[in-house]
Order: structure tokens, then sequence, then C-alpha cells
DNA sequence: ATATATACCTAGAACCACAAAGTAACCTTG
DNA sequence: CAAGGTTACTTTGTGGTTCTAGGTATATAT
């Protein structure tokens, strides 16, 4: 048995986030990457902070999404070192403002379709 | 060459929903027949038209999230025979009530932290 | 020394919407 | 009365994507 250290299995034992998510890791990674340049590890915990702890991805959800997202060109990246650890930081190519415009407007209407249902008391 | 008739390939062709949909048939079948007893073919027009034309799913999504909602308990089910057209009427049970309210709490959850994340403009 | 935090990565499973097709009865309309 | 369209239910296969679980490595704090 392998005693392993980690702050992520806390994490994931706490609360794994149950359906309603799909597309939103790529939408929030466009939207804080639209602000500025960040790297992965950072993103991670951005995303815990801006949503007030309401959502959270583990590393093994945005590191895949930041690479196939770079392979459709909606991503570029840059390595720099700072204190010997190597950090790769990515911003938005042109290409990822228009995918996240996309996403927007799909997460808006969507948004906005579930909402107009659930309030929605008498119905024929 | 099989000429197929349907008006179901041109809603497939218009608009298939992009991202975002994870869990909201669930949601949505759960909200409706919380309200009445209704069939599955209803059910399908029914989510175009409360959500204004904003969400539609076939039926090939409706059925199998029936069928499966039934198995969990979620929901029970009467048949009524109306001109000859056999109708599969469901409603809820009061562990699909339970259910629900956890898919509408979930929903508030991520709803909200994606509407914080995509409002703040500057954040560290 | 040991544990924690930072920082990157991947493989496999599990889930779920979706397209596409099939069946069958009824109802229009020419 | 055919032909095409509508209502109504069903299944199968596939693809996309999150998620779990693990892996490496360096730096810092205890």
């Amino acid at each position: 048995m392998v005693v392993r250290t980690c702050t992520r299995e806390i994490f994931y034992m706490a609360q794994s986030n149950p359906p309603f998510m799909s597309g939103v890791p790529e939408l929030l990674l466009l939207r804080l990457l639209g602000q500025h340049e960040m790297y992965g590890y950072e993103l991670v915990r951005s995303i815990r902070s801006v949503t007030n702890n309401a959502i959270s991805f583990g590393e093994g959800v945005i590191y895949p999404v930041l690479h196939s997202l770079q392979r459709n060109g909606a991503l570029k990246s840059k390595r720099k070192t700072v204190g010997g650890r190597t950090r790769v930081y990515y911003s938005l190519t042109k290409k990822g403002r228009g995918r996240l415009e996309k996403l927007q407007a799909d997460w808006h209407r969507i948004q906005g379709g579930v909402a107009t249902a659930l309030e929605s008391v008498a119905n024929a």
C-alpha cells in the first residue's frame, strides 16, 4: 500500500463535480486566459477562487484541455523558468477569442433556457 | 437508399446542442414531470416550447433518460390508450422529487459559479 | 528527514448526449 | 385508396469529455 501525500485527494473526496459540467472547463480556461496569461497550476486555483469555491477542477482535467486547445490553435504557450521551476504560460490566440465568444453565447442561451424552464410554474 | 420522411432530421440538421448539456435532460424532465404527468413525445415538444426553442432534445435523448430514471425509482409510469394509440405517462415519485431538488441545487451552484467567473473583469 | 506545496503530465474508466435507424398506427390530401 | 406526414415508442453505436488515479520532479517548510 502506497501512502500518498497529496492535497489532491482531499479535494477529490470532498467534492466531485456532478452533472452540468460539460464544456465548463474549456469556457472558464478561455475566459481567464482572455484576461492575462497564466500557467496550468495557477488556473486550477484561480477557478476555485474566481467561482467562490463553487467549481473546482483537478489538474487531470485542466492539463488535457489546455493541450487540446493548443492543438486546435486556440491557445499559444511559452515556457518561463521561475526559481528553478519551469512554468508553461498560456495565452489566447485570435482563434481562441472567437471560440470564447461562441462558447459564451452558447452558455447564455442554454442558461437562459434552463432558467425559464425552472421558473415557469404554470404551463400547458 | 431509403427515403426517410421525418421531421426529426430537420431539427437535427438545423441545430444540435453543443456543450453545456450534460445533466440538463434529466433536470428538465424531472422539472416538467413535477408539475403534471406527461408522456415521452409530449416532453420532447414541451422542452422546446418551455425554453423558447433555446433547448431541444431528440427522442433518442428523452426516452433513454426516462427509462433510466424509472429504473432508479425516480419515476413511475402507467399506460393509457388514447384513440388506438398507446401512451406511457410518467410521473414523479418521492425519490424523484428529492432528485429534482438536488439537481436544482447543483444547477444553481454551477450556474452561479460560471456567472461570477464570466462577470469578473479584474482579478488576481 | 519528512512532509507539504509547486508544477507538470498521462492512461483508463465512466458517463452522457446524440445521430440514425426501426416499428407501427393513425390521419390527411390528392 | 395510396402516399406522405404525424404521433408514439424503441434501440444501437459512437464520440466527446470529465474524472479518477496515478506518475515525475523540484523546492520549501517542519
